[in-house]
DNA sequence: ACGAAGTTCAAACAAGCGTTTGGTTTTTTA
DNA sequence: TAAAAAACCAAACGCTTGTTTGAACTTCGT
């Protein structure tokens, strides 16, 4: 009603940036290795404080530059964060990828290994699968849409194997496969709020009690 | 390190306010009518744009009224995010009483009424309950310990659910109740992520094949 | 009708934010 | 060793933020 809002944030429309070419520098010899801690300092600080409360300052300080010397390397926050779920989005799905490349396996031998692996590398990888999971919503909406259009790819898969076993009668017929993923993500990814390495609960021991529990909602006759 | 103040005067860092008492209208009569609408108008806006990015001129603007306004009815942003976080929780605890106050249940049926009735809830609150689980990080680190203490009592007692089950045989011997407790939280919670309103699928449905999920991961036999 | 309680306005504030610019220092490469 | 590339500093910018203050309305019980 009063003081406008100049800047396009939130509602409505992201703003266009002038398509102005990344700034990172070229991947010759060690180049890219300064890139890297960028990454890594705003992953430890995104995870800490949560994106929207973190400043650039924060991730500056981490690195110990100012804040201004941050844009060498990035082009906006944003961008930043972008290129972090992006990065976290490539891993998640190689884990995936590798599962259903191997032969020989019966559909729910694959989801086993699947939750296995994704929940092992979740509780080695807390901040980046945390950030991954609770700080897409701060995207604009552009690339967020581009995210959620790769996660939305990578649940199908998921759920076309609770299909495939279905149709071999190990999974109940009433059970709709698309919604029994989101159960199964849902145990799986929680892991990022709960978890704490150090404790006495080992990864893979998480790893497997969580398959074991998924796998026993997925095949339980109703 | 230290970003350098343009024009400095007086660092007075991290100002702390003489602890105010709450300017909420006494309850005598329809009183706290507004009060509430100003708790919804934030449900709202938290909800939409998550809290760090939401800002009192959003929730100003959703009443109708100068942010400067919104000062009658609470203290600060966060006090008002505690107050809503409090009230959830209050309602989240009253589900499970509920359940436990009921007699000549056995364990594993307490327990499915208790997941068919929350994830319901959650379902027809989704923004309550987004904020609840999303954004209990923001808090001061006060305010945050007491929400997490209540939130650790309330999954004791559904971990202690789950324990009686397992003395009566009808869950595994080897399953450990407070570690599966969060998968079950996962798949529950997990809800207010992925459910939309208005499409084809109603609360009660969500509610019930999720609590057949969880029921499942329960009692299978490892 | 009166006074009090409740509600809102109007304006300002200090601080912090993300980002830009142009120059300087350091490192790499040839 | 000199040129080129990369990394960083220093300072400012325009803007938004949460919050305060003091006065003006509006509602309502009596």
């Amino acid at each position: 009603m009063v003081e406008p809002k100049a800047s396009g944030r939130g509602t409505g429309r992201a703003r266009k940036s002038p398509a102005k070419a990344r700034r990172a520098p070229a991947n010759k010899g060690t180049g890219a290795r300064r890139d890297q801690e960028v990454l890594e300092a705003a992953t430890k600080v995104f995870h800490a404080r949560g994106y929207a409360d973190a400043s650039v300052q924060d991730i500056a300080d981490e690195l110990g530059i100012l804040k201004g010397s941050l844009y060498h390397y990035i082009d906006s926050k944003e961008e930043l964060l972008f290129r972090l779920l992006d990065e976290s989005h490539q891993e998640v799905a190689a884990i995936l990828e590798e599962v259903l490349a191997i032969e020989g396996l019966e559909p729910l031998e694959r989801l086993r290994l699947y939750v296995t692996r994704q929940v092992e590398y979740t509780s080695k990888n807390l901040a980046k699968m945390a950030i991954y999971y609770h700080d897409v919503d701060q995207l604009s909406e552009e690339r967020r849409k581009e995210v959620l259009r790769n996660r939305r790819t990578h649940e199908r898969f998921v759920a076309s194997l609770i299909a495939e076993a279905q149709e071999r009668g190990e999974v109940p017929a009433d059970l709709d496969p698309a919604l029994t993923t989101n159960y199964l993500f849902g145990s799986m990814i929680w892991v990022y709020r709960w978890y704490r390495p150090g404790g006495k609960l080992r990864p893979q021991q998480v790893a497997a009690t969580c398959a074991d529990f998924i796998m026993g909602g997925l095949t339980a006759p109703r």
